[in-house]
This record gives structure tokens, C-alpha cells and sequence, in this order.
DNA sequence: GAAATTTGTTTAACATGTTAAGTTATCCGG
DNA sequence: CCGGATAACTTAACATGTTAAACAAATTTC
């Protein structure tokens, strides 16, 4: 991890096979998801040691934060709010509330839909850690600038805006159907 | 999915339970991890079912696009570039020989080493997949513009250089040794 | 109002993320 | 040489991502 291998590796030829070179195709590592990806796990590699001591994972965390800010929520609204797939989160609720973390009860208008809710118990452990992840985050902010964090989040959200309407298409090779 | 419901769910009393409220901590969704997160989740939609027509994953594809661009390389280093961790790598790698789109084969110089590379018909898959994400890439930079999309990867390669001298704090909650 | 359809949520199945523990091969000091 | 570090992977185990299918309750149709 000294970080003193050759960054692109031993080649001499430069052409290789001859079919595959359209162009280096984007340097791969400059992409946009690579760069995101990257960037994201910088993020959460701060929060994740003080998570890990409390026995919470980044999903659960999040959860658990998202239902601090309100007093019941239907599971559908939670994994908008958390950005959680719905499969993922009911495993997820299935835990916290095996672990009396959260509390959960079915509609009376609608049995279908269930509200969740955070359990005294999980209030406690978000305030346990809540105080690091505060500090965390204020030394990141600090680190990168708070102008310019904002900066970076205007630009994301504008990045999510752009690709909201682009419509998804799938090409169809080993699919026509549907 | 038509963007109807109540943005912050149905609360009447404000307060709920009154340990739990020391502020609205910061609204959550508008935290750093979940931009990016959300950000970067915007993008692959775009690329997934391209990929997912082919038969490949986002880390397949990342793996074999990794290795178009050298003769051979190293697990290690492969697991760098294409930024997976060892395990994840490991088992895909043994998929992906399985399918017979890599070769694999010990170094001669250190057997505990593995020198990977693609095969031919991986470099058949390759050509036959990348013209489309060239497109959906070529349409992502038009739609969000290419000075701001290479301005974004500036801001976010600078988030990671700040946050890469940031030591990990752990707190220490539940575990003392070590 | 029963059948067909839709909706909210959960299960299933497979792939990856993440940390810890093995395995085998090198390296190193005596 | 030999036994104790190290190093490079690989396995194991558990949690989540992702898509498809199952289920049950609600809504719509006829």
C-alpha cells in the first residue's frame, strides 16, 4: 500500500489485440461512477469505525436516523426517505425490531401498510451516536470547506436532475419482450 | 412513483417523544453520503440494463474493463484499480474464469501471486457492450454539460485527497484492545 | 358483490460489501 | 536450514443490493 506500483501497469505493446483498441476508452478510473464511488466510500470510511462500535451499519443508521425526524412513518415512505430498496429494508426492519430498536404496528385504515416507528431504546442509541457523527462530519466540512461542500451538493443535485428525465434504455439484446 | 405524497409524512404533535429532539440534525437527506449516494445511484440506472442484456454486473464490467487496458495484471493491483476488496474480486474472479471471459495463471516469480488477463471472447463481450455505455455516457456529459461534469469530478477528486489524510476515529465505544 | 387488477410488503435467489479467519508461499533472523 | 513474521489470496459469515415472484389487503370491473 506504499503506492509505488506502476499506475497503469507493465505494457509494451500498446496496441495488444487489434479488434479491442476503439481508443483507452476513458481513462476508466476518470469515470463518473468510478469517481462517485470513490469519493462516497472517502465519506463513509470516517463514519463507519464509529458506526461498527455501536453495533450499527451504515443502512440500519440511516433508518433509525430517518425516523428520529418524524413520529410514525409507513414502510414505503421510509425507504424513500432512507434510499433503500424495499426488499432491503424489510430485512433491516425485521432486525431492528428484533432488537426492540424500533416498534411497528399495521394501518387501521389500510392493514397492508405498516408505520414504524423509533423505540426509546433506539432514541438512546442514536444519541450515543450522534455527538461523533456531528464531530465527524464537522471535520469534514471543515477539511473540504463549507463553501465548497455546498458547491459540490448543489452540483449532485443537479446532476440527479439532469438524469431524472434521460430515459432508461435497455437496448434490448437478449430481451424484446415485455 | 408520481411524486404525490406528503414530503416529510403526516406529524401532527411536533414533538413526539422529548428526549429525542437536539435539533433537526441536519435535514438527512441533504447529508453528504446520501448525495453522493443518491448522485452516483442516478448514473448507474442509466448503465444497469445495458449491462444487466449482456450478462455482466457493474463490478463484472468494471473488472473487465480494467483488463482491456493492460496485458496482465495482478490481483492485487487489480482489486486497486477496479476498487473492489479482496474478497469481492476473489469470487468474481472465479466466476468470471468459470465463464471463460478471463485467464488466470500463478507468477512464475511468486506463487502466491495471480497474473489475470481477458480472454478473447471477454474482449468479444467488451466490444460488443461498449459501444452502448459509450452513448449513455456521451448522453449523461450533454445533458449536465461537459465543463460542469469535468468540474464535478475535480470537486470530487478533491473531496477524497481532503478526507484521505483524515485519520479514523473510532471512539472506542465497545471495543478497547487492540 | 365476486372476479380481476392493483397496491404495499415480504420472500426468494443470487451477487457484492465488509470484516475476520484461514492457507500457502516468501522472507528473515539466528 | 528452521521457525516465526509477512504477504497475497481465498474462505467464511453476515449484511445489503438487485430483480423476480409470492402474498395479502384494497380497489376496480362487470
Amino acid at each position: 500500500m506504499t503506492g509505488k506500483k506502476s499506475p497503469n501497469g507493465p505494457r509494451s505493446d500498446q496496441e495488444g489485440t487489434p479488434e479491442a483498441r476503439r481508443g483507452p476508452m476513458r481513462e476508466f478510473s476518470r469515470s463518473l461512477p468510478m469517481s462517485l464511488l470513490r469519493a462516497r466510500e472517502a465519506v463513509m470510511r470516517q463514519f463507519r469505525p464509529s458506526l461498527r462500535n455501536h453495533g450499527l451499519t451504515e443502512q440500519q443508521w440511516r433508518i433509525l436516523r430517518a425516523l428520529t425526524a418524524v413520529d410514525t412513518i409507513e414502510v414505503t415512505e421510509l425507504a424513500r426517505v432512507a434510499f433503500l430498496l424495499g426488499p432491503s429494508l424489510s430485512r433491516i426492519l425485521r432486525d431492528l425490531e428484533a432488537r426492540d430498536l424500533i416498534e411497528r404496528r399495521a394501518a387501521k385504515t389500510d392493514l397492508r401498510r405498516g408505520e414504524v416507528s423509533i423505540s426509546s431504546k433506539g432514541l438512546k442509541l442514536i444519541e450515543a451516536v450522534a455527538p461523533t457523527s456531528e464531530a465527524i462530519y464537522a471535520e469534514i466540512t471543515q477539511r473540504y470547506g463549507a463553501r465548497k461542500l455546498a458547491e459540490l451538493q448543489d452540483m449532485l443535485g443537479e446532476l440527479e436532475r439532469s438524469l431524472a428525465a434521460m430515459e432508461v434504455a435497455g437496448e434490448g439484446d437478449a430481451e424484446a419482450d415485455e
